[in-house]
DNA sequence: CTGTATTATATCCGTAGCGGATATATCTAT
DNA sequence: ATAGATATATCCGCTACGGATATAATACAG
């Protein structure tokens, strides 16, 4: 069982699923379906997550370390008791955190290519 | 034969390493050997493209349509005959275009999350 | 209060890409 | 000559993707 990974590097690239979950929580706390939701908002519908790639990433990162179940619930009163609440562990955050910045000079170098047009927004 | 596929948006997301390549080829026309060393060099030697990666994702590009075999030749006097160059073909040079776009929109997702530190650069 | 759509989680499995191992041959330099 | 770097190519195990499918609770309209 190598399945003992500590280091963020050792993870990267991530798969654009994991990506997305990381992403989809790295602000607050959602269940599986909300993490749906979100990519799909996010990506303005581009990216639509089948359950297959959304219950089966999430296994693979509960088991990696990189995200784990919470207890909390925002809204009792307003909650559903099905909901499985997910949020990121430290690891997670810090391989979001480095995948983000490898994305990010894939961008620069693609703009160094006249690949992308100018962004005076530096998006 | 769906093999056929003309909509640049049909190829996304691209897999990591078809997008290195596509990158690779940007500026100009390389052989294979030439695209593992320029990848190496693009993400400082994080990301190290194997034989088994390289000649198999361009033997899928190349019946995809994303990449050609060019005949040019920079310098005949200077050159070794075992290689073969490639080229972006017009799709490719979309896709890559398309999906540069994509990443730009997850970094700027990742630093309004605040998952990346604020680059003044913009990059 | 009954039916129907939506919300929600979960598994199965075919397809395909990744990537290390391996093979082979040419070029370069000593 | 001979060694090391350059260069292309295939094989195959492993794993992720993602559509299909299943199941059940919730919300809401009639």
């Amino acid at each position: 069982m190598t399945d003992t990974l500590q280091n963020p590097e050792d993870f990267l690239p991530l798969t654009p699923a994991v990506f997305n979950i990381l992403l989809a929580l790295a602000d607050s706390e959602k269940h599986g379906y909300g993490i749906m939701l979100e990519v799909e908002a996010n990506t303005k519908g581009q990216v639509i997550m089948g359950p297959g790639t959304l219950y089966g990433s999430i296994k693979r990162m509960l088991k990696a370390g990189l995200i784990e179940e919470s207890d909390e619930r925002a809204d009792p009163e307003m909650d559903d008791q099905r909901r499985k609440y997910y949020k990121l562990t430290n690891l997670g955050r810090r391989v979001l955190h480095m995948e983000a910045e490898r994305l990010a000079s894939q961008v620069m170098i693609a703009r160094a290519k006249n690949v992308l047009g100018f962004d005076p927004s530096g998006g």
